[in-house]
DNA sequence: AGGCGTTATGCACAATGATATATAACGATC
DNA sequence: GATCGTTATATATCATTGTGCATAACGCCT
């Protein structure tokens, strides 16, 4: 479920996504709340998928994203690194500028688009 | 796999996703080869997903992407209407200017990529 | 008529992805 | 010291996705 209508961007590393809409969101949240569990809750995300998102956001860069302590006040937590906000940055900043640079033909393209049809919600 | 080392472009509809680099593969094999098997094969992917592709892109848009007959000198074929060609040809122009829109992010971006540890190809 | 390669489709199975559940360690706070 | 919420991890289960046959219809070609 991405977030942002009309593109999906995705980073790619040599072998499997470095970043992508999901990563992104996640690491917002994490980084708002200061709990990896309560971003997975937020995004309605089991624990365990969070957490091995950031475990391979962790390796696949040059130093981690998000750095975790156990116990203590809140129980523990975890804090988005300033490389982690500066790469989130400028991820969004990508997403703004890509869908810029290609609005005036996703127009075109969307206009070729069937509407849709109505969609089961989950009960 | 994508196959466009950088970054990953997929145009959504509300559903779900209209375009994305496999469809646009497929497309683009079936014009050349003019057979859906044909470009099944060259990607490696079950004909049944090739047909469910072409199948879902030819409901998601105005009009049909790809028409296909059976029987026949080559026992049937397929061809990409004007249609799905204008749609691939815009849709790679997208990509395109998404990548050169994002190219001085994405380099900064990479600089920050962990060198790829090897990986294990298919036997 | 028979063979051939392709579209079209169904169904069983494998592979993958994600969830659910359980458990341990941790450290501030009460 | 007991409690609490969190990280971290293993295991089992469920859901989704893709593959692998199997089959039928089709129309040109020899």
């Amino acid at each position: 479920m991405p977030r942002y209508p009309g593109l999906t961007l995705r980073i790619l590393a040599p072998g499997a996504a470095a970043m992508g809409p999901g990563k992104a969101d996640l690491l917002e949240r994490i980084a708002r709340t200061g709990s990896i569990s309560a971003a997975a809750r937020e995004m309605d995300m089991s624990y365990r998928r969070a957490w091995q998102l950031v475990e391979s956001m962790n390796t696949a860069f040059t130093g981690p994203l998000v750095t975790t302590a156990t116990g203590g006040k809140r129980g523990g937590g975890a804090e988005v690194t300033p490389l982690g906000l500066d790469l989130l940055a400028r991820f969004r900043k990508m997403e703004l500028s890509a869908s810029k640079a290609i609005a005036a033909d996703l127009k075109r393209f969307s206009a070729r688009l069937r509407p849709a049809r109505a969609k089961r919600r989950k009960p």
